[in-house]
DNA sequence: GATATATTAAACTCGATCGTTCAACATAAT
DNA sequence: ATTATGTTGAACGATCGAGTTTAATATATC
């Protein structure tokens, strides 16, 4: 065991043990739950002594928090990054929200993303705090950015929407409230044609709801990908 | 301490007190997480000595497992039952959908519904057979009794549904999707007020994106229902 | 090279918790 | 009343984990 100083480890510089204590700890905190999570294997897995976690974070409580609204930063940061490919004309609308939507979710299908909820949901109670940072600084971040996008695509004239901030949290639940069933929430991989079929029933859904110019007055929007939706 | 056999302890028939067991278990893996949770503090909530616990459940864990199966059953069992008001005529569509909506968020609003929610995040890594289980207990039963009852009205001239368990998904995903949210993931209240903003508003989407006799080609199909909905 | 700082392995303190054991007690049926 | 079963409180053994201490070592700066 005592995987100490071997070849095996670098003895990098001093900066980037915490980023490897963040990482370590991010997962087995997931794995393991706070309670039942050692700060010993913590250490283990970043290929660090006890002591230089305790010397770095307070204690393990100050680690958790810090995990915590560190991956939220990023993970938001990064679905934020992911709506940047969402064009303002309306060309291909069904196309373009597509990709959006499958960005956004291959960030939070991410294993950090779903760790990251998990340990949310579970500590929630312990921390009530903690929730409500990590949501300014993750979730309000996409959601703002989302609802800006959709308002300039319902501005000009290529959505029929009237609030934006609500259409955004639609098209969010639409495109991503199966995963949790789909992926035994985060436990599960998602298969890649169900992932695929779940987004463009979502976009399907929300385009009939919110499209500006529906093709035809009768006819759904888009016969998207006939998924068999077996199950 | 020893809050004995005084007078406080009913000393009531020997089967219920494994519900009562069970009830306090879950209070207090919710709000300890499964780690953490103390056995013996369960024993006193329910009223009951630790051996007592060990006598009717083997272990911590077989404990646990028994209180997610009960309860993913309990919780699913009520929102079918609840499902029974959505009419089979299209009268009042809206109305009809935003009153299941509302019973079937106060199932999973309710401090059971969400501190099962929580307690399988939390554990999903720890038992992932478990979350399996609890899924094909509780949420297939409402994905299913809804699908059938959606399918019905699109049956009917109602609803433009050609996927009903499609549009199950996507009715449950507009009206619930905010509330975790909304709720601080169930750790905060939610004010009656925001609760019927956020069913109206997915009710709203979804009868947009569903109806199959839209009021007017060019309007809302109803303006976020200012619905006094006593309560 | 000398000095200050960060890291390491190991051992230690201290408290907590699981699961068990045991003697006394309650309850129901015989 | 007696027997069988379930409950109770209390204590116990064993383990486990958070956080600290220490002496030695590696690194960075001067």
């Amino acid at each position: 065991m005592t995987t100490g100083r071997n070849a095996s480890t670098p003895l990098r510089g001093r900066i980037d043990k915490r980023a490897a204590i963040l990482d370590a700890a991010l997962r087995v905190f997931v794995q393991e739950g706070y309670g039942l999570a050692r700060v010993e294997t913590i250490a283990e897995r970043a290929g660090v002594a006890k002591p230089t976690v305790y010397n770095h974070f307070r204690d393990k409580e100050n680690l958790f928090r810090t995990v915590i609204l560190d991956g939220a930063q990023r993970t938001g940061d990064r679905i934020v990054a992911a709506l940047d490919l969402l064009p303002d004309d309306g060309a291909d609308l069904a196309g373009a929200l597509t990709r959006v939507a499958r960005n956004v979710i291959d960030c939070q299908l991410n294993d950090e993303g779903w760790a990251l909820q998990r340990l949310m949901y579970a500590e929630a109670a312990r921390f009530p705090d903690l929730f409500d940072d990590a949501l300014r600084l993750g979730g309000a971040h996409v959601h703002i950015a989302l609802a800006g996008r959709l308002a300039r695509l319902a501005h000009r004239g290529h959505l029929d929407i009237d609030d934006a901030d609500l259409a955004a949290g639609h098209f969010l639940a639409l495109v991503s409230g199966d995963l949790p069933t789909l992926s035994a929430l985060g436990t599960r991989a998602v298969t890649d044609h169900d992932l695929q079929a779940a987004i463009a029933a979502g976009v399907n859904t929300f385009l009939r709801a919110f499209n500006a110019t529906p093709p035809d007055p009768n006819r759904r929007p888009a016969p998207t990908t006939r998924a068999s939706t077996s199950r």
